[in-house]
DNA sequence: TCCCCACATCGATACCCATCTATATGCCCC
DNA sequence: GGGGCATATAGATGGGTATCGATGTGGGGA
């Protein structure tokens, strides 16, 4: 029997998480990744529920109005935030138990990230 | 006086969320926005606190042993794992004050976020 | 009906990021 | 001290992403 190189111990209890378990929890993430997604949320937590337009998130981001679209876009289809149209005015909102569960998800003491 | 344009009156209570604050997060969180990295986490969290070695990473993940480095070093450089040599192995491990104060951050209840 | 306004989409561009191979570093054992 | 192993770094490369200006779309008021 040859030789057995010198190896490290680590506990390999848990089998590793599931490929579609991983890229999901990391596309949810990617959409909450950026500073001004950030800043949008941010806004959206403090005005809701009533909702912000997006006349309102153009001027404090200082980026120009399809950018902010764009990023609207983003946290919707990441299904963290909702859309209603009100006249010629989109007013978007945050989906609270979304961004919730995406922090329930981080947490390492409850553990459903382990899931 | 000239005529008001129609306006959508969005309760602007908030001021806007700091740059450096925003970006700050942003940082952080693009550093778990990734398939493998969060794979990476997770098994950090399922053996903690002995920590795993680069080798056991290596194999379940898939991916080119410097590729995991480079990983490590993203998660690292966030703040949120700690690196422990040992002999020449290295063991990294989670910190999980650093992963919840993340997943409070973002929970919409505890309006941390909002500081 | 006509125009204006709010918002979305398109196409282009410049930058960032994850991955690889190749190579360096540092440790341990012989 | 030399060889081999674990890990880190360097450099190259392909794909993704945020941004913009230009343009499309749809509603509302005059």
């Amino acid at each position: 029997m040859e030789a057995l190189p010198l190896e490290c111990d680590t506990p390999l209890v848990a089998r590793a998480m599931g490929n579609a378990e991983a890229e999901a929890l990391a596309r949810t993430l990617k959409a909450v990744a950026d500073a001004n997604r950030v800043k949008i949320l941010h806004r959206l937590i403090s005005a809701s529920p009533q909702g912000v337009c997006v006349c309102d998130l153009t001027e404090p981001l200082g980026i120009a109005q399809p950018s902010v679209s764009y990023h609207l876009r983003i946290l919707r289809q990441a299904g963290l935030i909702d859309r209603r149209q009100d006249g010629s005015f989109a007013y978007f909102s945050v989906r609270d138990e979304a961004l919730r569960r995406l922090a329930t998800l981080l947490d390492p003491t409850t553990q459903e990230a382990l899931a």
